[in-house]
DNA sequence: TCCAGGTGCGCG
DNA sequence: AAAGCGCGCACCTGGA
């Protein structure tokens, strides 16, 4: 049964699918399916009922869904997928509203009018978003489609992180600018008026000039002006890169690398960051669901996916609450074991000892304060453990260069002994490449399809066989296929990765909410409805910090690493890898250092 | 004065 | 172009 309904007036619609009959019966002894509410947008609606204090369960993202469908291999035959372009196709998200900011000219005043009668359809503002026809169209893709299960999965954790996306933007992440100010006071001396260089760069600036015999209009910003001056002074440097200037033996490059550094901390993080980003002690980030081709999270404002670590101390609980810090453990390496069915690989994966240990399962102790125990399931050191390379460092280059497609150094040395160790695993990203370099699609354990290579792929391509094409247009045609290789190559491991951190997410943030909340009297600073419960406030790709009573610490552990296991259940079923969780609890972000 | 492009670095 | 993937952001430059 699905219930239509629609606000006052019908502006706006908005759908919630009510559990089908046999959700009931198969629910008769527990509670009851809570209902899966639909809608155009997440960050059109969520944000406001968050306000009032509501808590979603369940969504179906229409945007995020459309965006999968339309391009998923798996549904490529389907009606949605071959019908014309249309409104849903790159349809830009909502903006989530700032907090202090004005209401968004369409946010309705309330959501809905339960007394209008439910339409069959409804596209209110005429501009052909109509969510309930959209809605069938998905729903039928998924079950015509080659891959119903992966791809209801796929549509339900993508929903899911929107819904604990928007969750983290209404509680923010906890701040404490005075920290912060210490920070930055420490490294460059004290906020500087406007229009002025901190005094510890300014006095580096001076230190900079003096190592190049420059003159004093010499601007340390400009690079072209510092390339010259250095071409001036011999110290012969080709850019001005990092890696680069380490190489060098000139009295100007230890106050140079000091000053990039610190510089940068001042423009990237300083005070006008904490001026526009820290706001009553919380840091309102706005993650972009799926805005990474990959499927992974993107950000925009505040560079909330790049904190430095050098900031992290300002990154502090509220007084009697802690952070529990979670790191799934070399999760993309083990996700390549697992899609390729790599059964040796994975066994690394459970440790030097094959996964024979006790500690190695998922019921690995919880551990206490600033502690971490996913170190004797390091799968680096299972494939030293299995004699494949000599040393951790080479099996962890070796498995990047293997996801990455490195060609050069260790990785390229130790890759003939990977291949060997792990054939189905390396087959699995060689695959990967060559289908890319063939212009084709790959497609991510869930179903989420890479881009095709855009037309200025092809031009290029087709240039390399003209009649009068030139070597420097057949390199260039190579190395674009090459490079489009690497990306196809790692989009399938980078993209399933990204879909097991959905799912975990997704069921933590159920298992969080079915903590409940603190004995006594324990609200704390987060706004309802988490402010006396466990609550995400921060994900990073592989990682993810939650907010709870220090009583509750030791369980949302533990929910972590279970979290952790049901994500791989449900992406690989009993196919036996492991994703061990390197978990700290800790009152400031910094302690949880991996 | 605005904007695209290049450069470099933060994160995973 | 480091040795390979994916991002966001700040700054400067040079042209409109």
């Amino acid at each position: 049964m699905r219930v239509i309904l629609t606000r006052a007036g019908g502006q706006q619609a908005a759908v919630a699918s009510m559990p089908e009959p046999g959700d009931l019966r198969a629910d008769a002894a527990g509670p009851p399916t809570p209902p899966r509410w639909t809608w155009d947008d997440t960050n059109r609606w969520y944000p406001r009922l968050l306000s009032d204090g509501v808590r979603v369960e369940r969504a179906h993202d229409l945007r995020l869904a459309h965006a999968i469908l339309r391009s998923s291999d798996l549904s490529a035959d389907t009606t949605l997928a071959t019908a014309p372009p249309g409104p849903w196709d790159g349809l830009p998200p909502v903006s989530p509203p700032q907090p202090g900011g004005a209401a968004p000219p369409d946010a309705p005043a309330t959501l809905f009018d339960l007394g209008q009668p439910a339409p069959s359809s409804s596209d209110p503002d005429g501009d052909g978003l109509d969510p309930v026809a959209e809605l069938g169209a998905q729903l039928d893709a998924i079950a015509s489609s080659a891959g119903p299960a992966r791809l209801r999965l796929l549509v339900a954790a993508e929903s899911a992180g929107a819904l604990a996306a928007a969750e983290m933007q209404h509680v923010g992440l906890p701040w404490r600018t005075d920290v912060h100010d210490e920070i930055l006071t420490e490294a460059l001396g004290p906020r500087p008026r406007p229009g002025e260089r901190p005094a510890k760069l300014e006095a580096l600036v001076h230190r900079i000039r003096e190592a190049l015999d420059a003159p004093p209009t010499l601007n340390p910003d400009s690079h072209p002006d510092l390339l010259r001056a250095m071409e001036y002074a011999g110290v012969g440097a080709r850019s001005l890169r990092k890696w680069e200037l380490e190489k060098l033996d000139h009295p100007v490059v230890a106050p140079l690398l000091e000053y990039k550094s610190l510089y940068r901390l001042y423009t990237a993080n300083g005070w006008s960051w904490l001026d526009t980003w820290a706001r009553a002690g919380r840091f309102r980030m706005e993650y972009v669901v799926g805005g990474v081709v990959t499927g992974r999270w993107a950000s925009t404002g505040g560079g909330a996916l790049q904190l430095p670590h050098s900031v992290r101390r300002a990154v502090v609980a509220d007084p009697g609450w802690q952070f529990v810090v979670a790191d799934a453990a070399q999760l993309e390496p083990r996700v390549l074991a697992a899609l390729a069915r790599d059964e040796h690989m994975a066994a690394a994966g459970r440790g030097p000892d094959g996964g024979t240990s006790a500690a190695a399962g998922p019921g690995a102790a919880a551990n206490g304060a600033g502690g971490a125990s996913a170190g004797d399931v390091d799968m680096y050191a299972g494939i030293v453990a299995a004699g494949v390379v000599e040393t951790r460092q080479q099996a962890k280059v070796g498995m990047l260069g293997a996801m990455y497609g490195g060609t050069t150094g260790v990785s390229a040395q130790v890759m003939p002994r990977l291949a060997k160790a792990f054939p189905q695993a390396i087959d699995l990203v060689e695959s990967a490449a060559r289908a890319g370099e063939r212009g084709e699609v790959v497609t991510t354990r869930l179903g989420r399809s890479s881009p095709r290579p855009g037309s200025a792929w092809a031009a290029t391509q087709s240039r390399a066989f003209d009649e009068d094409a030139g070597a420097d247009d057949a390199s260039r045609a190579r190395s674009q296929t090459r490079a489009w290789g690497r990306f196809t190559r790692n989009f399938v491991v980078q993209g399933t990765a990204a879909e097991w951190a959905l799912c975990w997410i997704a069921s933590l943030r159920r298992r969080l909410w079915a903590l409940g909340t603190v004995p006594g009297d324990a609200a704390g600073l987060a706004p309802a409805p988490f402010a006396d419960r466990p609550h995400l406030v921060f994900f990073l790709h592989d990682e993810v910090v939650i907010h709870t009573p220090a009583a509750l610490a030791a369980q949302v552990a533990a929910e972590t690493r279970a979290a952790a296991a049901e994500a791989g259940r449900l992406l690989f079923g009993d196919f036996p890898v492991t994703f061990p969780v390197t978990v700290a609890t800790v009152d400031s972000y910094a302690d949880a250092k991996d």
